[in-house]
DNA sequence: ATAATATTTCGATATTGATCGAAAGGTAGT
DNA sequence: ACTACCTTTCGATCAATATCGAAATATTAT
């Protein structure tokens, strides 16, 4: 399991928090793509996705979702050629456990 | 009061980590010289203090509280040549509206 | 006043890391 | 097979920043 900078480092990045922001407010599965289960506004279908919400080349969206997976703060499981990706509890709850002096 | 991106940032060097965990350790006040009131072993007057817990250069400390009271982190008093640091309780705060979904 | 000590400022260096474009790798559909 | 599409890998570039040493500032002690 990752160590707390890890974690910290994982999130200190603006787009790299919007996108595991991104990812956390889809529920459980977030679809890197178009086709994706969404959240918010686009109910599931509409062109909510990742790559949308945090403009940036796709090259570098992969890259951020490696650092969140090594952080342990999401995982990804790909179907087809459409990655999906949700929060991992754990992580968040080792940031916690930090916030009260483990 | 400073993002959460700034929390993060703060808080992603390992430097800059010991040094928060120096203070935070010391209870109320922990003396960046020798003469502070401290932690653990050092019962208070004992060379324990945050350069010698964290070594690197003074400026390089100085520069690293910069960043923790940028960030909300830490509050600093300096009293005659020697600062006194504590942490911020309202910033560790910060991090669980966060943790919790805000 | 002088000396010793604690901290900060400044400038320089070196490393890290965010970003992109181009090309390659897989996967689904025709 | 071929085509279209999603994603990843690879290099390169550029900006951010951690670190230090030297000099400056400020405070206490002699």
């Amino acid at each position: 399991m990752p160590d707390i900078i890890t974690i910290f480092k994982a999130l200190a990045d603006p787009t790299r928090l919007a996108v595991f922001n991104c990812i956390r407010c889809c529920g459980s599965t977030c679809g890197y793509t178009e086709g994706g289960q969404c959240c918010g506004d686009c109910e599931g279908t509409a062109a909510c996705y990742i790559r949308c919400q945090v403009p940036c080349a796709p090259s570098t969206i992969t890259h951020h979702l490696n650092e969140l997976r090594d952080a342990g703060l999401i995982e990804t499981e790909k179907r087809g050629r459409v990655v999906y990706c949700k929060v991992k509890p754990e992580a968040l709850s080792a940031l916690g456990a930090f916030i009260t002096g483990k």
